[in-house]
DNA sequence: TATGAATGAGCATTCATTCAT
DNA sequence: CATGAATGAATGCTCATTCAT
């Protein structure tokens, strides 16, 4: 009934990816552009170079577009997150860079971002009238959990106070998440200066140090 | 513009502002409820237990209540962060004293916030679609003139780090924005208790402090 | 807080009613000429020379429109087959009186009763996709109650034979729903004639009859 | 037209008819589930378990789907009612014979019929937005032929009233159209009682018989 | 000035139809 | 021919805003 042993599946697949990839990228840009609700599905479709009806091919509403986009980043941005083999040594230059590399990423996209944080991306609080939101706890709770395995790493080394872990996640994230958002504001910054001072003051915060370390 | 005697003027004036306050406390409900873009002006009329077109003789149009709304709370969470005169002596019991108001109030209005937050009250940045934020920068340039206040403050009286003061003000900003997105999601929280908390984390960062201090 | 005792009220209700008796005309004529499906709200606000939004104002949706015609012309068509002062005595003038009322009612709503007829307006059965017909078994029973009326009181005057009410008050339905399917056809029936046929041929069938009344 | 010796045409022939055969089946089903505008190609093709496409490799559009349906159930309930070898003798059990054959054909595709009626299949009137309908005049062309003949027939044998063949014709359409329509709506209902009934009604009416007459 | 019904631009979504494979 | 994804015109419904009373 078809032509080949599975060359055109494999090729309807692709070609799948490619239009699902298309839809998403132009969703990003067009979310970031007008916000979600401002955002028209034609908008899409028109940056998309498809028709309107594609798009429904592809995801069953509007919401669906906003809800695959956000699961997308969130992989990727937790990626950002985990230990790399080429990562420095000692926790404190490990950490920096791997929230170097998470700010990198979010600059890339920090148009979306300011939309996605909206829509409950980071916190485990989403912004009412964002119905995208419907289970993003299993992405907070991704999130959770990797700063959780952070502070616990740290915790363990002896590099951080024996604090409850819990609150000190909190804290981590809640810094992380300012300096996501300027990094949102200043497209100027350098991710990993911004990093290497994100985690300066995670670690030591803005007291003034009496003995060296002055800086 | 009136026949009367100067008695009318202001019981207008009163009646005025008795509607524009039922709007305003109408409207943050609703926001809160649905969102900006999913309350409609109906559902504020409702609630103030008057006619839509009566909302359209206070304000030009839907955006102008959130401009309002957002104006108004922002002047009241800033009295909050102002010095006063009971408040205790020393920067750190200042400080803390400050923002345990602040934390209070965010969390009687708690509902509101989260979507004021959306819309640009604490960040230079207001997410696109958030129309009303068209000229929020005054309001983000008074929070930043209180934080950079307060981290001057700091840094003259040799509490603070001798630091670039507007790094640190974005700092301190940010560890109270995520402390006001904290207390936001967890309705149990203790003002008090949170803000010190966020006062020390802000002052002594989260790295172990007697031993070692391994790098 | 209004100008009168109760003047302005009676206004506001004659001018509901006047708006709805507007979108039900213009309803009327819509339906019968694109049938429920093809009839845009578009069409009937255009007809009524109101716009789109006030027929929603008035009606939930579509479905209720097209309810709330059929309701109307239920009541109608059913007021006509009531008995009436001044009927003519006996059970056949009777019977053929009030069937010439109906028929010529029909005769007039003609277009629409083609369409009413889909939607179950006659049958217990409405025909499937025909949504307005949610709960229309209270207009058929309506209908199976006054037949069920009209056959025992034949019954009873010993004009009909004595078949089981229920049976015979569908013959007669069915016959009246042919002829009315045929009035809507023919425009040019004369609804007196034809419902003196009807009667006739419900009372005394097509066979052959011996004796004299051969016509 | 094709390469090949005379058997592929004719496997050909065959495999285009169970295509189309197929088709209209689940056309048939799906027509009478959703009713012909709420039916989706889309649904047609999976209940034939064919693509979309294939569809329309057979019928020009959705109205053609329609019409080769009623079209196909026109001839086979026309064959019902054609008279047959082994029909009983005399006018009332003949007519009673081909009516009860045709009441268990409704019977059979009762789902179907009811939305066929919509469309014209006996009335001269299809109701409007009834697209299929456009030239539906040979198939009622068709049934009034055979009603006609119908009567003739006993008009010709004396077991009918010289009444004019076309009103009586009309008359037994409309008996039978009602018998039809309570047909679809009463599932359990017997067709050879059912047919018995309506001749019995056809030909004697309801009027009471034996005694007096009462006018 | 309060009222609330009328207005109509705006938008998500559907589905018949086409056409490259 | 069969396939099924792409297409885009079509339409019901919403809701901010206006304005006659």
């Amino acid at each position: 009934m078809n032509g080949g042993p599975g060359r055109l599946p494999r090729r309807r697949e692709e070609a799948r990816a490619l239009f699902r990839n298309a839809i998403l990228d132009a969703a990003e840009t067009v979310f970031a552009e007008h916000g979600f609700h401002g955002a028209r599905i034609q908008d899409i479709a028109e940056r998309a170079r498809i028709a309107v009806g594609t798009v429904y091919n592809h995801f069953a509403d509007k919401d669906e577009v906003l809800a695959a986009l956000l699961e997308e980043r969130t992989q990727e941005i937790l990626a950002q997150l985990l230990p790399r083999d080429d990562d420095p040594a000692g926790f404190r230059a490990r950490l920096q860079a791997r929230i170097a590399r998470m700010l990198a990423y979010v600059n890339a996209h920090r148009a979306f971002f300011s939309i996605a944080n909206e829509h409950g991306l980071f916190a485990g609080h989403a912004a009412p009238g964002a119905r995208a939101a419907s289970r993003p706890l299993n992405k907070v709770e991704k999130f959770r959990a990797v700063f959780l395995a952070l502070v616990e790493e740290g915790i363990a080394s002896g590099d951080l106070e024996p604090l409850p872990a819990e609150a000190l996640s909190r804290f981590l994230g809640g810094t992380m998440r300012a300096f996501v958002l300027s990094s949102i504001d200043a497209s100027d910054a350098d991710p990993t200066e911004h990093a290497a001072m994100t985690v300066d003051l995670f670690l030591h915060g803005a007291a003034r140090r009496r003995p060296k370390r002055a800086r």
